[in-house]
DNA sequence: AACGGAACCTGAAAGC
DNA sequence: TGCTTTCAGGTTCCGT
């Protein structure tokens, strides 16, 4: 699932294909990932003719920045963004292309998104939803102090805290769950129950997990890791069930907040 | 205000 | 074999 560093590998992926170049044709297959006031036409007539100057991420937000206005994207679950020719058939599940061209070479970027949970938005501002995203823990870090600080407050268990986009952006239900158990962290924690210094190895457990999955994602395609044939990388997220990769005791896959959490319950506090 | 839960989606896997 | 059920989950919305 696309979570912080696979937007970030999106993010890369877009900045080298699109930065400076004209888009010159722009195609939306399935208008249900529009924002549903917005007609396809004009989005269209908004980005074509449109160059690319920076291409940024916040959280799990991509936010491209154009000559004129903004184009916000979310990949939801399951949406991922491929670069090809620009005559390339469509990649499956295809719901958006961008033709653009850079120094007479053309290239496509083509938005897929089986499930339709992502988004495509085009604005002349930034997103309520973008501008209510708290700090991004790659380029700011974690502030462990004021971390501790706002945990403080906060009643649900610590595990459903950490999926909140306003107090870190980009932590999903994968990085939650293998940032607690490096940081050998109960999920059923409550999240104001937490010591400065558990706090301090969660702030560092979050920013590691991250890395950790981004060294991962190298080359030009990514697999998430509930598509076919995909291989789990992470180290307790899926593995219910399986030995603790530390004590051996299994692994426990419990639902918090409609979520699964997976921790061993001998190594986290 | 804060929280739980459902809804939005559909492909794949598991169950029967 | 083929049908049905379950699961995945980021975000938004609604009800309590």
């Amino acid at each position: 699932m696309p979570e912080l560093p696979e937007v970030e590998f999106a993010r890369r992926l877009l900045e080298r294909a699109l930065k400076g170049a004209t888009i010159e044709r722009v195609a939306i297959e399935d208008a249900r990932i529009l924002d549903q006031r917005v007609k396809p036409r004009a989005v269209i007539t908004a980005l074509s003719g449109r160059r690319v100057q920076a291409v940024e991420r916040r959280g799990k937000w991509l936010r491209i920045v154009l000559d004129r206005g903004l184009l916000f994207s979310h990949l939801g679950m399951t949406g991922k963004w491929t670069i090809g020719k620009a005559d390339d058939p469509p990649v499956r599940f295809e719901k958006a292309r961008l033709v653009a061209t850079k120094r007479a070479r053309r290239v496509a970027a083509c938005f897929s998104d089986p499930r339709l949970f992502g988004r495509f938005v085009v604005a002349s501002e930034d997103l309520d939803a973008y501008r209510e995203l708290g700090p991004d823990p790659l380029h700011d870090g974690v502030d462990a102090d004021r971390l501790h600080a706002k945990l403080a407050r906060r009643k649900l268990p610590i595990k459903p805290t950490l999926l909140d986009q306003a107090l870190l952006a980009g932590v999903g239900n994968i990085q939650a769950t293998d940032a607690l158990f490096m940081a050998r962290i109960d999920p059923r924690r409550a999240s104001s129950a937490l010591s400065r210094r558990e706090v301090g190895a969660l702030a560092r457990a979050i920013v590691r997990s991250i890395e950790r999955t981004l060294e991962l994602e190298q080359g030009d395609t990514i697999q998430y890791v509930e598509e076919p044939g995909a291989d789990n990388p992470f180290i307790v997220y899926g593995r219910g069930g399986d030995p603790c990769p530390k004590c051996k005791r299994a692994l426990v896959r419990i639902v918090q907040a409609g979520r699964a959490t997976v921790f061993c319950s001998r190594c986290q506090r």
